[in-house]
DNA sequence: TAAATAATTTACCAAACGGTATAGAAATAT
DNA sequence: ATATTTCTATACCGTTTGGTAAATTATTTA
């Protein structure tokens, strides 16, 4: 039992929990979106004073960064899970209905934090707005991955263009995190799921 | 010829092209969305001094309005060309197949103003974002009714949900607006339609 | 108990934000 | 010519932005 015992650092102690709040500013970030989150809103919601967010995340950047990494650790780890369905279609199937659950869950912000973090932004927000782009795209990256398994195994058929095929999957869930943000329903876009999986390329 | 002298105001003449300097800030906004917009970025763009931008259209969310405006009537006044197509699959595919040029064209911004203009905002800018979506549901609206009317003229069967329909539609065209913004060609939008419009719906 | 370390608190900073008061300049009307 | 009207230019307003300096408080080590 003395391992539980850890020996604490020097100084005084933090005063409050650094998982909770990055999980509180990660909230805020996803409502409101990177530049659209003010330092003010954010200590507000975090409970903490300026000063104390700076020295445990940095700067406004950083904690974007550390709430982002979160938001991929958490609400969007689902994805890498269906990319391990035993078939490319389910695992496709699995992503787009585990999204438009996501994105219209109860418990969280609505959308995807990825896509509404900085689509548009201002001169000083340029850089969040790429990295985000790069993060979007590694996504589909993975998604082409899982496709260009799925022809391997002979799942699909060797003139099936996966590129394009994992753009417009991920199209239609970014459309759908637009559709989110916009108020519709789990239902809603579920129904949308399944007209977009009529068309699933033949083997 | 005498028609075209037209009487002139009062007082001093205006020193700008109202019309031209409502295009030049459709073009800021449309590139940094409603708040990434600053009225210095603006005045800098319309080549205008700041208390001429307020006298000629009032405050920075009326101009936004007016820029928006400018932007229905203009580039995307396709739309409802559109759905004036013959068919309903035609007019959807016209919709869809002008949205992927518009979207990525090199004379514009990328991406759709209606979509990136407030996304995600900052609390000042709710009222913005909600006349957004209430745009988007419009657009929304209109191909459903297309989708109805072909359902009277038996193009669609009476079992086809044009609600469902008409989201997947507008949810396809929303993520190619993510889509041009991250970077993606005029050709990978085609792609991204093509596949989008397997799956239409038997009649 | 004293020194050292690290957190919190208060108060503040320069810069940028949207917006405007005031004065001058350019046109028409009388 | 003079008065009136309207736009433009300079300079400025209060507020909010992201970010910090300095002092205080709480804890561990010696």
């Amino acid at each position: 039992m003395e391992t539980t015992e850890l020996k604490r650092p020097r100084g005084r102690p933090s005063n409050f929990d650094h998982d909770e709040a990055l999980e509180k500013a990660l909230y805020v970030f996803w409502t409101r979106g990177y530049e659209g989150a003010s330092m003010s809103e954010l200590t507000d919601a975090l409970g903490i004073n300026r000063p104390s967010i700076y020295a445990a995340f940095g700067n406004k950047e950083e904690l974007f960064r550390k709430a982002l990494g979160k938001y991929m650790a958490g609400p969007v780890a689902y994805v890498a899970d269906a990319m391990q369905q035993p078939t490319a279609r389910q695992s496709i199937e699995m992503f787009l209905t585990k999204s438009a659950e996501a994105l219209t869950s109860p418990s969280t912000p609505r959308g995807c934090m990825m896509v509404q973090g900085a689509l548009s932004c201002g001169q000083g927000a340029e850089l969040i707005q790429q990295e985000l782009v790069t993060h979007r795209q590694n996504y589909e990256a993975t998604i082409k991955k899982r496709l260009e398994l799925a022809k391997t195994q002979s799942e699909l058929a060797q003139n099936v263009d996966s590129g394009a095929l994992a753009k417009y999957i991920v199209t239609v869930h970014q459309g759908m995190s637009v559709q989110a943000t916009s108020g519709a329903s789990k239902e809603e876009l579920l129904a949308i799921v399944e007209l977009a999986l009529q068309n699933w390329p033949k083997s």
